[in-house]
DNA sequence: AAGATACATATTGTTGAACAATATTACTTA
DNA sequence: TAAGTAATATTGTTCAACAATATGTATCTT
């Protein structure tokens, strides 16, 4: 891989900005799981040195996407199918949650519904890696109708995490078609004002979607 | 206060140890909100290197124990009401989550019934500091039902949060008083499989610790 | 006296080299 | 082949340095 550096700019120290560079990395999956980092080499691609090396692979390791086993370095991290029934678990709590939080005409549900028509229209030109961008976003605005930075912290974490997960598939491109039009069902429900509705939408949508990732990894540990 | 060195043991990393004793200092309320920890200073303070300590910084960063403002240092965060507001909204979705999600005769739910008794006994003898130490460990085991070691981790992020604030406060003491009889009544109701119930007892109880957290803190700030 | 300016000082951001402690690899020998 | 040992590489941590930014102080102006 070509060298990158000079990746420090005004508003972002040079740590935050590596850190973000190398998140992009894991998430777009330009890493294997549980591959090596070694301090020397990825620093060296950088352009930096590695204590503030170190200070990104800190940052990166708290958010779950590195793995760091003491005196050995540190690792992609490689989730699992017990990760992957986690992170599913947090998306339940956190997701019904939003739903039986939200006000009826919360604002952040026209934003909702944008996402939910956005995805529609991509999915007719078939550009799924678009497609999955919008759901993670449709999704992560869910969660927003909590109004808790700590709550959408928590869930942007898990989502990061589960990109990581589609990062390591072969064929991550289909794994969001049959949920779009889950997804706009579901904000008509919030919209009526329907808790019950949107809950069993929600969870019918989870259900479904931990299964394919369950089943897409396996084939892909193969 | 007197140096602390030597904090380096065998299977923590110096690093580690040091984050540790500094979240275990902060969660004791020994340093005041928005307080300036120079680099300098408690890099010499514990026998440490800067670059060390800036990995310790931003681990605790990431867990929001302290604030990070860039070329100006790192400051011990100040939870403000809108923190309080927005914990206590986390509390909320987590904690009936974890009784919306627990399965009648959960292991984890004697542990809860002990905790709820230990509280009681304590509460006689009038050690309030151990009181609250308790009632937290009873919270934290209620999110433990999840079974879901990320919502566990969200779960200790925002009580040692809590911790931080509880520091601030001059009264803290009494501030855990009103709710061992709660505890032990939502322990009843969850045995019972009463979930409906269990999530009315929770709601009444973070409700009314709600106000009080946010009373006492006002009182503090004057 | 209040406010702006410029200088001096302290703090953070980042680097590179160094060395001890721990892992990994290669090699030797039974 | 297996075990043991030496050689090598990597991580853990420190230190000293310097640039960039922030803070504090003395000075000047009106």
């Amino acid at each position: 891989m070509a060298d990158e550096k000079n990746l420090h700019t005004d508003d972002l120290s040079l740590t935050e900005a590596v850190a973000d560079r190398i998140r992009q990395l894991l998430i777009a999956g330009e890493f294997s799981p549980g591959q090596k980092l070694s301090e020397h080499q990825v620093s060296a691609h950088f352009g930096i040195s590695r204590n503030t090396l170190r200070e990104v692979f800190r940052l990166l390791t708290s958010q779950r996407l590195l793995t760091y086993i003491p005196n050995r370095g540190v690792f992609v991290a490689a989730p699992d199918e017990a990760a992957v029934i986690d992170i599913y678990r947090v998306r339940f709590v956190l997701q019904r949650g939003a739903v039986q939080a939200v006000a009826k005409a919360h604002p952040t549900l026209i934003r909702m519904r944008r996402l939910a028509e956005q995805g529609r229209e991509l999915a007719r030109t078939g550009d799924w890696r678009q497609v999955g961008t919008i759901n993670m976003e449709f999704h992560r605005t869910m969660v927003e109708l909590c109004d808790s930075p700590r709550l959408s912290a928590c869930f942007d974490l898990v989502l990061a995490e589960l990109r990581l997960v589609f990062g390591q598939l072969e064929d991550s491109a289909h794994l969001h078609e049959p949920y779009i039009e889950l997804n706009a069902s579901l904000v008509a429900a919030l919209e009526l004002g329907d808790t019950a509705a949107a809950i069993s939408q929600l969870e019918a949508y989870l259900i479904k979607s931990e299964r394919a990732v369950l089943a897409a990894l396996q084939r892909a540990r193969r």
